[in-house]
DNA sequence: TGTACATCAGTGAACGCGCGTTCACTGATGTAC
DNA sequence: TGTACATCAGTGAACGCGCGTTCACTGATGTAC
């Protein structure tokens, strides 16, 4: 039963879209091949027809995931939207479709070079865009902010998914990163600059 | 070959520290029970003597790793020795030997309820623990500092274990977070105040 | 205090299970004539 | 344009392996008399 070039294409970004998902909620090893298959819609057999083995695919599924981050970003108008959105309930519910950082950092110094090299090309990026966000955004100092607010961004969303659902220190540490966040940028703002 | 009940109770130390160690370095799916016990000088089978489960082991090493760190910030002075040692090379380099937030912060939000809890109270720990080195330290204002602070301390330590060793990204975030957290540190505790 | 026996921490073989990966096979697609 | 054949995406059984857990066994410790 062949099918169509461009059908073999679409099932091949099939797969890396359900494993872009199930790596972020289950962690690189929570989910088995067997599995991420299934979920995709097939059997496991086909996999190695489209990536040459399972860390392969993490690191393909990981370069993927942080390319919908970015389209994410890119569609905030300003930090404050940037920040209100990553540090909400909802983002925080939702791993499987929000940040990679946030979900797998931890999973992610375990893993292959290939997968780190990966991750580092996706953290600079999302430095990147929130530095774009800031005013003066090529300065030093304004790199140093940036990557002050994503420690800050990346630890609370993770933090406040580690600790039990609906219980009150996983909403405390949205909220706090939030104000906090804010208030730095409103600092950082206080001439009137684009994107503030 | 039995051997007496203070050996035994040593013995169970043991595996705690083993566990507490290894878990930050290799994650909890990371390492099974067989090369846990191997590590810690037995056999598998006398596993099941002290621990109910694996999960059960992970819930209490998570709480002795937690233990570990109380006793490592309660020896430091103030903040800008504690915030230099957790943001050091050093503690990238030795995920075992440090904050486990920073090193199973991720793996935790797919472990037991038991888990979780005990990750939580580790957590808040760690907060009240650096609200103590603040000045005015039972105020809410104060606490939303210690929070923040700890998103920082957390979220810099992980991202830089997640890019390659011995990247610059690696050291530049946890330079930056150091910079950026001393100099906060220093703005809020302008006035004379112990612990500042 | 000495003796007989129950206890139980540690050993190592064994269990069922799920993992990543391989492979012979199927049959529609793509290609050569 | 039609025909014959090679290609290869997807299927499902099978592989070796390591996992968490169980269990019969060992023999020194702890206890009852």
């Amino acid at each position: 039963m062949r099918i169509s070039k461009e059908q073999a294409q679409r099932n091949r970004m099939r797969v890396l879209d359900t494993a872009a998902e199930q790596f972020r909620v289950r962690g690189f090893d929570g989910i088995g091949v067997g599995d991420l298959m299934k979920a995709a819609g097939f059997t496991h057999g086909g996999f190695y027809n489209h990536f040459s083995s399972k860390d392969a695919l993490a690191a393909e599924a990981l370069d993927h995931a942080w390319q919908e981050m970015a389209a994410q970003r890119a569609r905030a108008r300003d930090l404050e939207q940037l920040l209100t959105g990553y540090l909400s309930r909802a983002a925080r519910n939702a791993p499987g479709r929000n940040c990679p950082a946030a979900a797998l950092g931890g999973d992610v110094s375990r893993q292959s070079d290939d997968v780190r090299t990966t991750f580092a090309e996706g953290l600079e990026q999302m430095i990147g865009s929130v530095a774009a966000l800031l005013p003066d955004t090529d300065s030093p100092a304004t790199r140093a902010r940036a990557i002050d607010l994503v420690n800050r961004m990346v630890g609370a969303l993770m933090l406040s998914r580690a600790v039990p659902d609906d219980s009150p220190m996983a909403e405390e540490i949205l909220q706090t990163a939030l104000q906090s966040a804010l208030s730095d940028a409103r600092t950082w703002c206080t001439a009137p600059e684009p994107h503030c």
